[in-house]
DNA sequence: CGATCCCGCCATCGG
DNA sequence: CCGATGGCGGGATCG
């Protein structure tokens, strides 16, 4: 009854979206069955038969046309929805059909619950179930009762980021190996001894309870708005997508994951009701991932027999950092994340997450915002979140392709299924030239990098990233990182810098908070550019236009890029992984600063730029910088000051941090013109990460950008271990002929492409410490068979 | 029959 | 207090 017209409203409403978004990815998607103008039967069946539904995401109007002609032909106008048309994944697939998967910033982008349940037919709490899962993605955010945003996949590369590397803090791999092999005892000796210790270092291991990981520019909004004890679906489905980019061939068994998540804390009570509701969630999260096609249902075949799992099917997550992109960040970050777990030793890593005692500071500082912020703003218009999505997506995947180069792809063959035909041609090409000033990067990178298609990316997308040539030392392709003060100072510069007060908005009120405690920190500090980006290089790296005429600020600027990331690439491979972000790994998180900047037209002018400088070196101790930003465009002239989160704690954490990172900065913007940098910098360097934990006391890290490896006499042990065990991870796919991409810590540290004496500089700390590593290597050898449905 | 998962009651939340 | 959210799990469908 309700399917015809909700279809015929679909199909009204599709001028909005832009089906040619989505360039060949069908082709690539549907491996066996070539995308032909034939496309629109297939949808149709899709419509019709759920199976498929989530391989075709039916994209516009040949969906819903499609689907209405079927329907309409067929007279039935009420012919029993039969269940499956009413599936939450088809109610998902018309959903998504509604929005475009890049909405441009100008867009009418917002979503109004009532009118899509009306439009679609349906309950609005089958929507909620959508809303919630996308959001835990954040490709949609709440911005007010009823309404939510639609940011459709700009932010997805770094939400998977974070999840992934969130995961991976949550020792998700380890988890998963536990249970597979508790699991195992239990087949054969009953007895369930070794049990009891298992179950303990399980329960041990993770006693912070995660709750919603959050992005830099929408996080607050969602978590302020609804505060709500954040529990289930949004933060399951993390979980849910964590422990996909986690486990080895990205494949995790329903049962696994309904038991991670639930035992999560909790012994092994096996609550079987417990357990089967887990496990509807799951479907439920299943559901509507599979139609935005980040994973697929398969059965993976045990001596048990056949269980459900899915596999990842979406986009390749990067190891760590956006590529060396991040690598400065990551560096500052880790600093202070170090300088984190110093103070708050027993502190548990709750990472990323916003603990729910938090949530009131969390308010108080917004409510100060608004209260300081006297500008009248309306409550639901965030453009700055638009662009600040867009660069950020941007930069992954700029970061992604080059990295994808270097190396063939693991998995071949699979991957012919997943990659789309097109990011293959465009990537592969590549002039040697890149190639090699890549190589640099390439050492920092773990793995071999999958460049997955989006789902969907677009052309422009796609040929930019060719286009565009990492320039490892220049840092190119940086965004500017600014200190919310900073910010501030710049905006009152130029007008055409404008800061837009976002609705629910961390930003300003952290602007009001943050400045006083930083500038404080930092006060002490003298000052010194530290990283700054070179606006005019980011991305136009594309047209190879000259860091010859750079200012010296900039020069000097650069060069504390390339200094940082010579020391950082080290890091990188360190276990601790990808903290590109503003997160901050305390009791809560911290976005910080990521500004995100502008254009050429907006690229300050040097002297302000002198002026930048100074104020850049805050963000290097204050905060690991968000996300950087690659600059697009010219028309952009807004400075996105991004959520700055922060919480007592962190403000307390800060003046800490900065004891350490200022050292570094300090001296190498001094030696801003010649090529390698004094030696009392690399002193500095390593009397700084060392006392800072960050390595061990007995390496010395250059801090010359050429030497890249260290050579050390003794390795850390511990965290060899504990990685290791995890690529030997035991999953034999029967369809794939390679073997599982190694994707582990152990990869990271050892078997990058920079050289055998290479070491991480900062192996030993976190990885190694914590319980399981020895036993959890062994997983008995399984026959695990993916069939497809 | 087991795998899926729709449906909608009803506890919470936020205003 | 009310409408918005969204746990939750009974029980219908599907394969």
């Amino acid at each position: 009854k309700q399917a015809g017209g909700s279809q015929r409203v679909l199909a009204d409403r599709q001028p909005g979206c832009q089906p040619l978004a989505t360039p060949p990815k069908l082709g690539g998607a549907l491996p066996a069955e070539p995308w032909t103008p034939t496309a629109n039967l297939k949808v149709l069946i899709s419509a019709a038969s759920p199976e498929i539904r989530s391989r075709e995401r039916s994209r516009g109007l040949q969906g819903a046309r499609s689907c209405q002609e079927h329907l309409s032909g067929d007279e039935h106008e009420k012919s029993q929805p039969s269940r499956k048309e009413k599936s939450l994944g088809l109610l998902c697939l018309k959903f998504l059909a509604r929005y475009p998967d890049y909405p441009s910033a100008a867009e009418n982008n917002y979503i109004c619950l009532d009118e899509v349940a009306e439009e679609l037919n349906v309950e609005r709490r089958r929507i909620y179930s959508i809303v919630n899962v996308l959001e835990s993605l954040h490709m949609v955010s709440r911005l007010a009762k009823n309404r939510y945003i639609w940011h459709g996949q700009h932010n997805l590369a770094k939400t998977l980021q974070t999840l992934k590397k969130v995961g991976e803090e949550n020792k998700y791999t380890e988890k998963i190996q536990m249970i597979k092999k508790r699991e195992y005892e239990h087949e054969f000796d009953l007895d369930g001894k070794g049990n009891e210790e298992v179950a303990r270092s399980f329960v041990s291991n993770e006693h912070s309870e995660m709750c919603f990981v959050e992005l830099p520019g929408i996080e607050f909004c969602a978590a302020s708005v609804n505060s709500r004890k954040d529990k289930s679906l949004r933060v399951m489905s993390q979980k849910f997508v964590m422990l996909l980019l986690v486990s080895a061939p990205y494949i995790v068994s329903l049962e696994v994951a309904a038991k991670i998540l639930i035992g999560e804390n909790q012994l092994e009570d096996l609550d079987k009701s417990k357990f089967k509701t887990k496990i509807r969630r799951l479907y439920d999260i299943a559901n509507v991932l599979s139609s935005l096609e980040l994973i697929k249902k398969v059965h993976v075949t045990e001596e048990r027999g056949r269980k459900p799992a899915f596999k990842w099917t979406g986009p390749e997550v990067p190891p760590n950092t956006h590529g060396m992109y991040m690598c400065h960040l990551l560096f500052q970050a880790q600093i202070i994340e170090q300088c984190s777990k110093n103070l708050f030793p027993s502190r548990v890593k709750q990472n990323f997450t916003r603990h729910p005692s938090l949530t009131k500071l969390v308010k108080s500082i917004e409510n100060d915002r608004r209260k300081i912020q006297s500008a009248p703003t309306s409550p639901v218009k965030i453009n700055t979140n638009e662009h600040l999505s867009v660069y950020t997506s941007e930069m992954s995947q700029l970061a992604a392709i080059p990295q994808y180069q270097l190396e063939e792809p693991p998995k071949s063959e699979d991957m012919k299924n997943n990659l789309s035909g097109s990011v293959l041609e465009h990537s592969l090409p590549w002039p040697e030239a890149a190639l090699k000033a890549n190589i640099h990067t390439a050492a920092t990178l773990p793995k071999p990098l999958l460049t997955q298609p989006l789902g969907a990316l677009p052309p422009s997308r796609q040929s930019a990233s060719t286009v565009i040539k990492p320039q490892p030392h220049s840092g190119a392709s940086y965004a500017i990182y600014l200190h919310p003060s900073e910010a501030q100072a710049v905006t009152a510069y130029n007008p055409s810098f404008m800061f837009q007060p976002l609705p629910c908005a961390n930003v300003t009120g952290i602007k009001s908070i943050n400045p006083k405690a930083l500038s404080e920190m930092t006060s002490k500090e003298g000052d010194n550019c530290t990283a700054a980006a070179d606006p005019g290089k980011t991305m136009a790296a594309k047209e190879r236009p000259v860091m010859e005429s750079e200012s010296s600020s900039n020069r000097c600027l650069k060069r504390s890029w390339a200094l940082q990331e010579s020391n950082l690439i080290k890091k990188c491979r360190s276990d601790e992984e990808s903290l590109d972000n503003t997160f901050f790994p305390s009791g809560y998180l911290i976005p910080l600063t990521q500004c995100t900047y502008h254009s050429n037209k907006a690229a300050l002018p040097n002297r302000e730029r002198g002026g930048l400088c100074s104020l850049q070196h805050t963000v290097t101790h204050s905060s690991p910088a968000a996300g950087a930003i690659p600059e697009m465009t010219s028309e952009l002239k807004a400075v996105n000051i991004p959520a700055f989160h922060i919480t007592s704690l962190n403000i307390m954490l800060s003046p800490t941090s900065i004891a350490a990172a200022p050292v570094l900065s300090n001296s190498h913007l001094s030696s801003s013109n010649t090529s390698s940098v004094p030696n009392s910098s690399s002193s500095l360097l390593n009397f700084t990460l060392q006392h800072v934990g960050l390595i061990p006391a007995g390496v010395q890290v250059s801090t010359n950008p050429v030497l890249q490896h260290i050579p050390i006499p003794s390795k850390p042990e511990s965290v060899n271990h504990s990685s290791e065990n995890m690529t030997l991870q035991e999953e034999k796919p029967t369809v794939l002929k390679e073997p599982p991409e190694p994707q582990t810590m152990t990869e990271n540290l050892f078997h990058t492409p920079g050289g055998p004496n290479t070491v991480p500089l900062l192996s030993a700390n976190a990885g190694g410490t914590d319980t399981i590593s020895q036993g959890t290597s062994y997983i008995p050898q399984r026959k695990l068979e993916v069939s497809e449905n």
